[in-house]
RNA sequence: GGCCCCGUCGUCUAGCGGCCUAGGACGCCGCCCUCUCAAGGCGGUAGCGCGGGUUCAAAUCCCGUCGGGGCUACCA
């Protein structure tokens, strides 16, 4: 049997403008349209909204291609691949606007408006009323006239719609029903009169040319959606596109006090997050969590797990914190997750950025990477931190020394017989093996000396990796080799005070 | 000011009239494990903003109130 019609295929974009560094309320939004446009088995838009020249700049818009790229949010239509609304940057579908600009006056639709702001607030004044109103709709039916005069002032003029003087409700999918009074909403500027097109019209417009069907944006667009949804109605009123999206509106993410996160704020910036070693995986996961969960009792999951289960109907209506905290929580579990040998390839830059090691590492440097990766894959929470705990294991001979505070505290003059009792009996050792390190460590510092553990292992820690928080001591120690770990103890026995 | 949204542990959430003595996670505290730090295990801390209704029964529905937030550009 054929199908009588084609089902109706979800269509989602995501639009931000190039004008910062991407943020990770940007990211959320983004996740959360790509994730509902892969559960429906639907189409990802990825529409770049450039058409504010003296604000987007090609670095934005390389950084978000980046962000999203890195994120493997992967687009179906947009920058760089195409699709059949090409393009997707506004600033090169300046004719598009230009017809439904025209198409809208001709219609009556828009109209076109010469009252200044100052203007406006003095007729507020002027007639008791708050001067904060916005505007008052003023020029609606100026003749040919009174434009006439007004243009031979000098004056160029906006377009404005006609807002219906009518109620605007809309069913929300994560709110319910919103709706605004008639007249609350006044007429707003669609484009310049230069015909410069702004967001008001070229945002609508895009998506009912682009055919999206769900628009899921943050909640801070929410009170412009009956504007919309006017501008969609006279869109088909003048032949275009069929009439307004379904809407849904997330939740803010917010920082520090309740305030929106923008993009100014430091905690906001993507960027920060990759560089210090957060991973997709966790990253994703823990902004997925601000507003939406997977289950009542789980919030560790992967991307797969959240498309399979994803729904915006259950998607929180309430402001969401951003808690580096958690995130960080989230992060470490994904990289636990991780394959040995996959955590030890997403290190590898890291070392670099650390200076750990410069350049390509060199195939002994790589096995000592694969060797030392499960070492301290669980002990961390971004991959910075991996590769400083690696430090020790890669750094030329010359270089190594132990951390100021940490030698202060643990190689002074009681630290002196705990070396040289390490020294002695790791001398002896027939083989280099963490076993052996251990049985040798153990006989002659908890049984020979008859400390704590505690206590008889922290100098040789400090002195052998420079820190008090290292890897595990017996493997560190047969990692660095038999003569390193020697040479390290004994310039730390020296430094203790200690001669042998 | 106006319009709109929101209100469950410190934070993110589960809850969609009885299963709630309100569950989980992060954080925090304690204990266990232990060569450090983690991880892991066990236990603890802490919440339905307030007031009215509706109902046999309300965290869940309604109204009010208080509080928080967003928007209010010829930016997007």
């Amino acid at each position: 049997m054929e199908p009588v019609s084609t089902p109706s295929q979800v269509r989602v974009r995501f639009c931000p403008s190039p004008t910062g560094t991407p943020h990770v309320g940007l990211v959320r939004t983004a996740l959360f349209n790509w994730a509902h446009a892969r559960h429906h088995g639907g189409a990802f838009v990825f529409r770049i909204e450039d058409t504010d020249a003296t604000r987007d700049t090609a670095e934005s818009y390389e950084a978000i291609l980046d962000a999203l790229r890195w994120l493997g949010l992967d687009w179906d239509e947009g920058p760089e691949i195409g699709g059949p609304h090409a393009s997707y940057r506004q600033s090169e579908r300046g004719a598009l606007y230009a017809d439904a600009l025209r198409r809208l006056v001709e219609a009556g639709e828009a109209y076109e408006s010469y009252s200044t702001a100052q203007e406006i607030e003095a007729r507020h004044r002027a007639a008791g009323r708050d001067p904060k109103l916005g505007y008052d709709n003023a020029d609606r039916d100026l003749t040919a006239e009174q434009k006439a005069a007004f243009r031979a002032e000098g004056r160029a003029p906006v377009y404005r719609l006609r807002m219906p003087d009518r109620d605007i409700s809309f069913t929300d999918l994560i709110r319910g029903e919103v709706s605004f009074r008639a007249g609350s909403v006044p007429d707003f500027v669609l484009a310049r009169g230069d015909g410069t097109p702004l967001y008001p019209l070229t945002n609508p417009l895009d998506d009912a040319l682009m055919e999206i069907t769900h628009v899921l944006r943050g909640e801070d667009l929410l009170s412009s959606t009956p504007r919309q949804i006017a501008l969609f109605e006279a869109f088909v009123r003048v032949g275009i596109g069929s009439g307004p999206p379904v809407y849904a509106h997330l939740p803010l993410v917010t920082g520090e006090g309740n305030r929106k996160l923008s993009k100014r704020d430091p905690q906001s910036n993507l960027f920060l997050y990759r560089e210090r070693g957060f991973i997709p995986e966790g990253l994703l996961n823990y902004l997925a969590l601000l507003g939406w969960a997977i289950a009542e009792d789980r919030d560790v999951f992967t991307l797969e797990e959240m498309v399979a289960a994803f729904d915006i109907s259950r998607v929180s209506s309430n402001a969401a914190r951003f808690d580096l905290k958690k995130a960080e929580a989230i992060n470490s579990a994904h990289l636990r997750r991780l394959p040995v040998d996959e955590f030890a390839r997403r290190v590898e830059p890291f070392l670099r950025s650390e200076g750990v090691i410069i350049g390509t590492p060199a195939e002994e440097q790589r096995a000592l990477l694969a060797a030392a990766a499960p070492l301290v894959q669980e002990r961390s929470v971004v991959l910075s931190d991996a590769a400083r705990m690696l430090r020790f294991l890669f750094v030329d001979e010359a270089d190594f020394a132990p951390d100021a505070d940490a030698a202060e505290k643990n190689l002074g003059a009681d630290a002196a017989p705990i070396l040289g009792a390490a020294l002695t009996s790791l001398d002896a050792l027939e083989s280099w093996s963490s076993a052996a390190i251990e049985a040798a460590l153990k006989a002659s510092l908890v049984d020979g000396l008859g400390l704590k553990p505690r206590k008889a292992f922290a100098p040789v820690r400090v002195a052998v990796s420079g820190r008090t928080v290292s890897p595990p001591l017996y493997e560190s120690m047969e990692l660095l080799g038999r003569d390193r770990s020697l040479r390290r103890l004994r310039a730390g026995l020296e430094r203790a005070g200690g001669v042998r």
